[in-house]
DNA sequence: CTTTTTTTATGATTTTAATCATGTTTCTGC
DNA sequence: GCAGAAACATGATTAAAATCATAAAAAAAG
């Protein structure tokens, strides 16, 4: 799959290197990794690659929401990651050379930068710190996606629920209101994630709205009982 | 959490430089790690290591199975990965510096040896080779975790069932006579790998055994027809 | 600024799988 | 070899959530 985004010569904004993975690496290094690589403009639902698709770069995220996606055998979408500004993306295929196994696609607006896959891979044999940084990365990802094994094995639509909202906003935090999700995702995309029908997301999130557990106004969800999002999402902490 | 196992002094058996991660490192490398690594036999059913536990080093499992398994906050268990002969175990939390997030138990009588945490973060420091290994190790994992999430998400009991026969046949093979899965499973366990309740599980391997699917005997379960199997979990390939 | 399409919403019905209940078989320790 | 415990098995009932159906609201397209 190709860069779909278009081209933004300069990359004048380009904030990669102050955070993320990237801040262990020196002015000299950081250089070179900058020289080769090429910075892009996403529009809201665009792929930056699709499943099967080979990787011949890292991305990385300057600003934007997307979300890793991928398609079970009937048509139906799974969630499986949430990315944000200063994350990278598509490592893991790249880092074991195989093909996509998801889609990333754009959640809004977005600028990312790809690193060109052989000056990566360079920095990674010539930098043991920025290896160690991305196998946090990949051990945090792995964490987080046998925590959502657990969480689809055991919990009912209800607590994975109340578990997603949660989860978004440990991902993406709070508006400047200090209550409401900084994203916004369709009903369908959130069923998505949790694993459930976009009725019972509907009717779920209807519900605890009901409750004034949550605001609903529209696309937003604002927090409005955190405590009792808690409980019910039956977390041990 | 301590080392469970007895010592077994000399590690005359210890196959782990041959297969595996270690693989790439050469002879004085090898030597090297072995030096700084301890061999102890478990006994079936003895924890390698528990939730929570601090790690101090990397198992490496010369001889037999092993799950690693993560409680619910209703004590329920949920199996989230089978390691095998020649995988290494406790790497995640090892290298992200966290404490174990599940615990591992022998499945049966097992030979492991345990790398000091120490020399073995010199080693990947110092062979990119064995790191790129044990990120393609970690990469496989947060793949099979995934997929795992998507047949959660996605799949029915049944489904699942035959899928998880599969991962069984996938990770631990067949024994001599070519179709009995070599790893002996409670009806239970594997209920605690698919997520679903003990009942359900007993029924439908019962069901799948009545319809010659597959042939119980005891814990011994046999592939009789593998083809039937892929269709009835719905693999895409 | 309408028309069309998509998304959200909610009720009714059906399906799936959990739970409850009970009995049998197999394993384990003495 | 026997007693007790654990694991396996199976039927009946209940609960959860999917699906089907329809409609209102919102967004997108013309």
């Amino acid at each position: 799959m190709k860069n779909n985004g278009s081209v933004e010569t300069g990359c004048l904004h380009c904030n990669v290197r102050l955070s993320s993975v990237f801040n262990v690496l020196d002015q000299e290094q950081t250089q070179e990794l900058c020289a080769h690589k090429s910075c892009a403009v996403y529009k809201k639902g665009q792929y930056v690659f699709t499943e099967n698709g080979l990787p011949n770069g890292l991305f990385c995220i300057n600003s934007g929401k997307i979300k890793l996606t991928t398609t079970g055998y009937d048509g139906k979408e799974q969630i499986l990651r949430l990315v944000k500004s200063g994350d990278i993306l598509g490592y893991r295929a790249l880092l074991s050379n195989e093909r996509y196994h998801c889609s990333a696609v754009t959640l809004e607006d977005a600028s990312i930068c790809i690193i060109d896959k052989k000056y990566f891979f360079d920095a990674l044999a010539a930098s043991p710190k920025l290896m160690f940084e991305v196998v946090k990365k990949m051990s945090h990802d792995l964490k987080t996606a046998e925590d959502h094994i657990v969480s689809l094995s055991q919990k009912n639509v209800r607590e994975r629920m109340a578990e997603a909202l949660l989860f978004l906003k440990a991902t993406y935090g709070f508006e400047e209101d200090n209550q409401t999700l900084n994203v916004s995702l369709s009903r369908e995309e959130i069923a998505d994630y949790v694993g459930t029908s976009t009725e019972s997301c509907i009717r779920l999130l209807s519900e605890f709205n009901t409750d004034k557990l949550i605001q609903l106004k529209g696309k937003k969800i604002s927090i409005l009982n955190l405590q009792k999002l808690i409980q019910t999402a039956n977390i041990e902490n």
